[in-house]
DNA sequence: TTATTTTTATGATTTGAGTCATAAAGGAGC
DNA sequence: GCTCCTTTATGACTCAAATCATAAAAATAA
C-alpha cells in the first residue's frame, strides 16, 4: 500500500512523470521541491565516492516514497536518484505536500513509520558492515529483502544483480560472487542458472 | 532547542526519570512504550555483535529525543539505551505522545526533521564506512561533531574517547589512535594532551 | 595517598577482502 | 542468426586494518 492514495495525491496538485530507463530524476546536491512516490517501475538512490563508487542507500518500489528528507530539512538531496526501469512517479510539490500533511494526521504517521522503518535498515546494515563478514552481511541483506517481498509459499527470487548486493553492502563484486557460491555449496542458499533462491 | 518543551510534556503526562551514569534505560529488544527526551546528561545508543563488540548507533544530549521508530512501527528497541553520565530523562507514554502530535502540527513536523537528520547521519557514516580510509573517515566523523557543537570562535575539542570515535565508525581503537597521530603529525587536527581539537 | 580501572600508545604479525587480470556465460539489440 | 554489453566467474597477488601482546599514562575510586 502506497502512503499517499493517488486521488489524494491529484486533490494536492499532484502531477505524474514518465521516465525512460537509467534517467536520472535528480543528483546529489539539488535543492527539494517536490515529494516523490514510485506509481510503477524502480527507483536506485545512491551515493559516489569521489572515484566513482556507488553505494545503493535504497532502492523504492510500487507505492514507496523516496527523497523525504531535504523537505524537512534545510540541506540538498544528499544522494542521486536513477531509474532501473521504466517508470512512473507520483509529485507533490513541497508546500501542497506540508498541506495534506497536516490535513491528514494518518498519512503524517505513515510517513513517520516509513522514516523510521528506513532507520531499521540503516542501523541493520551499518552493524553488518562493522561486526561481520561477507557471509552474515549478505544473509541479513537477503532476508531483509525477502522481508520486504510478498510471502508467497514459494522460494524467494533476489531480484538484485552481484553488484547491486555489493553495492547495498558496502563490498566488491567478487567478494559477493565468491561468497554466494561458497553459501551454495553449504547449501545457505539455493542457485538456479545463477539466480539465487532462498 | 528541545523537541518538546517541558511545560507541553507536562500536560501530555510526561514524567522525569532521574539515572545514574551507566544505567541502562531499555534492552535492545525491548517493546517500546515511551517517547524519551533527554532533559540533562547524555545517552549512547548502541548494538552489540554476537561477540560482543558494540556499534554507537547514536549519541543524545540536552533536548535531543531518541528511540522513537519502534513507537511507529511494529518492532522492538533495536538496540540499546546507556547513560553516559547521570541523566534526566523526560519520557510520554505512546499514547499520549500520538494525541500530542495530532494537537501539534508543528511538533510533529520538527520530529520529522528530527529522523531526517538522523537518516542523512546514517547515509555519511555509510558512505564513508564503505568509500574510504580510516583518516577521511575520522575527518568525517569529526567535522559532523564538530558542526552539531554551538559554535564557539575557538577550537572544538572532541568529547569522545578514541574508543567512542572507533565504535562509531566501524574501526578499532588501535587503528583510530593510529590515524589520529598521523593527523595530527601532518597538521590535519591538534593534540593537547590527548584530546582532540579542530 | 594509594589502588584500580580506563584510556592511550606501539610494535609484531596475521589475514581476508580488495585489487588486478582475464574469460566464460547470458541477455539485449540488431 | 550474430554482435555487443552486462553479469558472473576464478585465479594470483597485495596490502591495510584487525588482531595480539604489552605497557605507559591518565582518570577515577577507595
Amino acid at each position: 500500500m502506497s502512503l499517499i492514495k493517488k486521488n489524494i495525491a491529484l486533490q494536492y496538485g499532484a502531477s505524474v512523470l514518465s521516465l525512460k530507463k537509467d534517467e536520472i530524476l535528480f543528483h546529489e546536491g539539488d535543492a527539494a521541491n517536490f515529494f516523490y512516490q514510485v506509481e510503477e517501475g524502480t527507483i536506485k538512490m545512491v551515493t559516489y565516492s569521489l572515484d566513482g563508487k556507488e553505494f545503493i542507500q535504497g532502492l523504492f518500489y510500487q507505492g514507496d516514497s523516496f527523497g523525504e528528507p531535504p523537505l524537512f530539512c534545510d540541506f540538498p538531496y544528499p544522494g542521486s536518484a536513477t531509474t532501473l526501469i521504466d517508470t512512473k512517479i507520483l509529485r507533490i510539490p513541497k508546500d501542497r505536500f506540508f498541506e495534506l500533511l497536516k490535513d491528514h494526521f494518518e498519512i503524517h504517521v505513515h510517513l513517520d513509520r516509513v522514516l523510521c522503518e528506513r532507520l531499521k535498515y540503516k542501523n541493520m546494515i551499518l552493524s553488518e558492515i562493522s561486526f561481520y563478514d561477507p557471509e552474515h552481511r549478505i544473509l541479513s541483506l537477503l532476508g531483509y529483502l525477502k522481508s520486504k517481498a510478498p510471502a508467497s509459499g514459494q522460494l524467494f527470487q533476489v531480484p538484485l544483480t552481484r553488484q547491486q548486493l555489493a553495492d547495498m553492502s558496502g563490498m566488491r563484486v567478487e567478494t559477493v560472487i565468491r561468497t554466494i557460491k561458497r553459501m551454495e555449496e553449504t547449501g545457505k542458499l539455493q542457485l538456479q542458472d545463477h539466480k539465487i533462491l532462498l
